[in-house]
RNA sequence: GGCCCCGUAGUUCAAUGGAUAGAACAGGAGACUUCUAAGCUCUUGAUCGAGGUUCGAUUCCUCGCGGGGCCA
């Protein structure tokens, strides 16, 4: 039983031996430091069922509490809080088992023995990859990890769309102005040719229209630039992924889900689900309080909905899965929530068993991004541009061979910083002129700190210093105080699906740690508390290294 | 028009219904010639508006205003 199961339970049973039944004591880290390590306000909750005022009651409560091993002091205060102080010895174990522990410390039993899917990023071939990729992807990794962190095995899965309009759209510009299938970028601005005549000149869409027809009936005159196209962009995504930390174990296609589709939906249809309705099929959503979407048009082709039917259903063919996740931005709510209500009508368990998670969108501080504008931003350059950046900063060091690899890790470390600083849900603001900080918070921050206490336990190793817990200062350092917090904290995270609360948390320890660093001396043959300070670096390490894992970023052992 | 999300320092973000609303950036001041200055110390500065629920509201509810998104 961990420290806070056991503050809570000794709270129970003094509840219980004061008469006061029905209020759950609940536990929180006070806001400041001074007020404890953690905190309760049962006794404010408890106030009115005890018929007492929340002080005389919180005063009661403390004496029947009596002592609890690893507490030191118990204290009331404000307005009936109580707060619990934890002890030196505390404090001094918990290092020595983060240090014990290593690379496990943090995970939980969560979710033993489950078997997870992440479907995230989804890119589509035929178009480039953006920034919003660059967001799904980075949020889609940390909750994977996370989730492997709570001991699920996860698998993860990608769903690109290489067939539909927008291929259509590309290879229209393609085969009209001979660009070359094989250059993503020319491909690129194919598709914002196509897209930009697709509104604006009526021929163009309906030469548009029939390609996009005879892309689905397979047509084998367009096979030879269409697979040119495909491959080339497939293959650049995958450079991305590496450099990102993704290893995918599935790659799903809306070409192959198509067919899928439309064998569920001629199933809805037959089974009172769907309903036609001008020539095509639709799910009526309102139902259900929901809006009506079309899953077959009127020429016949599967729309997004039908696809997304044959791909939810395909996931548990393919893995023995208890939970399916799907993360996107939150732009596809609306699409989500009627789609999975038309599952839950269809496939119920499948439906049971699968979840959308969205995140925010990457706003332009110069207006909405489009591939028809000219101003998207693609993944590519924002990290080149961030890694000429770091490369900038690296210069007055020797880093030999490795700076090239180090480089990248800074700067995709400042993008997915940026996106898992903040909570799930929320648009990021992002402008492309200011670029993405190194300084302050900032995920080089978290990897600079990182660096510096290897170089400490480096000069310790040099100077034969062993990190030992026998002689720890009386002193408890605040870093002690909140390294213990690291495995509630990935448990919560995991629990809401917010990421950003090992962000935040690893910013604090951050702050704690340089502001020790530059107070202390750490390494000192002459100080008796020397082989503490070392176990506390290596401790902060360990934690640091473990929580930058799970946000799928690298920590470099120098920069 | 219908539905969904979001409004917190100048800016970008935190805050589990709790105690004095925290950081970072920008601005101002400073220390150190010691394990990486991508650092440290000090400092100026904020809950969109009106009601309601509650012992207590940035947080929950209603209405309004403002921004974003989705659907026809």
């Amino acid at each position: 039983m961990d420290i806070a199961a056991r503050i809570v339970a000794a709270l129970e049973k003094a509840l219980q031996s004061l008469g006061v039944e029905g209020v759950v004591p609940a536990l929180e880290h006070p806001n400041d430091f001074a007020h404890g390590d953690y905190a309760t306000n049962v006794a404010l909750a408890a106030a009115k069922v005890a018929a007492k005022s929340p002080k005389a009651f919180a005063e009661e409560l403390v004496q029947a509490l009596g002592t609890v091993d690893g507490v030191a002091k118990i204290e009331v205060a404000g307005p009936g809080f109580i707060n619990f102080y934890l002890s030196r010895k505390f404090f001094a174990t918990s290092v020595a088992d983060i240090v014990a522990v290593g690379s496990d410390w943090g995970k939980t039993r969560m979710l033993g023995g489950k078997r997870i899917m992440y479907e995230y990023t989804d890119p589509n071939p035929f178009k480039v990859f953006h920034i919003g990729h660059l967001m799904s992807n980075t949020v889609g990794e940390s909750l994977a990890r996370l989730t492997e962190n709570a001991g699920a095995t996860v698998v993860r899965a990608n769903y690109q769309g290489d067939i539909g309009p927008h291929v259509a759209k590309c290879l229209w510009a393609v085969l009209r102005e001979g660009k070359d299938p094989h250059n993503v970028e020319e491909l690129g601005a194919a598709y914002a040719a196509g897209a930009a005549a697709y509104e604006t000149d009526p021929v163009a869409k309906g030469e548009i229209d029939t390609i996009n027809q005879r892309l689905y009936a397979g047509d084998e005159t367009l096979k030879s630039v269409y697979d040119a196209g495909r491959s080339a962009s497939l293959a650049r995504f995958e450079e991305l992924y590496a450099l990102l930390g993704t290893a995918f174990d599935h790659y799903f296609f809306e070409s192959v889900m198509g067919p899928l589709g439309l064998q569920l939906v001629a199933e809805g249809v037959q089974r009172g689900i769907f309903e036609e309705s001008d020539g095509a099929v639709v799910y009526r959503g309102e139902k259900v309080g929901l809006h009506t979407r079309v899953f077959r048009t009127k020429a016949g082709t599967p729309t997004y909905e039908a696809k997304e039917l044959g791909l939810d259903k395909t996931k548990f063919e393919l893995e023995k899965l208890d939970h399916s996740v799907i993360v996107t931005a939150n732009e596809q709510d609306g699409f989500f929530k009627v789609v999975l209500a038309a599952l839950a009508e269809l496939l119920p368990d499948v439906a049971q068993k699968t979840r959308h998670i969205s995140h925010g969108m990457m706003v332009l501080s110069t207006g909405k991004m489009s591939s028809r504008k000219g101003n998207v931003v693609t993944g590519e350059s924002l990290i080149a541009d961030m890694r000429a950046r770091a490369l900038e900063k690296m210069s007055g060091r020797e880093l030999g061979a490795e700076s090239a690899s180090i480089a990248d890790a800074i700067a995709v470390a400042a993008i997915k910083f940026e996106v898992l600083k903040q909570g799930t849900g929320k648009n990021i603001v992002f402008d492309p002129d200011s670029s993405l900080s190194f300084e302050g918070d900032s995920g080089p921050y978290l990897q600079y700190s990182h660096t510096r206490a290897l170089s400490v336990l480096n000069k310790a190793r040099e100077e034969k210093i062993t990190a030992s817990l026998a002689m720890a200062p009386d002193t408890i350092e605040l870093l002690e105080r909140v390294l213990f917090r690291f495995p509630e904290v990935t448990a919560r995270a995991l629990t809401e699906y917010e990421p950003h609360y090992v962000t935040t948390y690893l910013i604090e320890l951050a702050g704690l740690f340089n502001s020790w660093y530059a107070r202390e001396k750490i390494v000192d043959p002459l100080d008796p508390h020397s082989p503490f300070k070392v176990a506390l670096t290596q401790a902060f390490a360990t934690t640091m290294k473990n929580g930058l894992w799970l946000l799928g970023i690298r920590a470099p052992d120098r920069m």
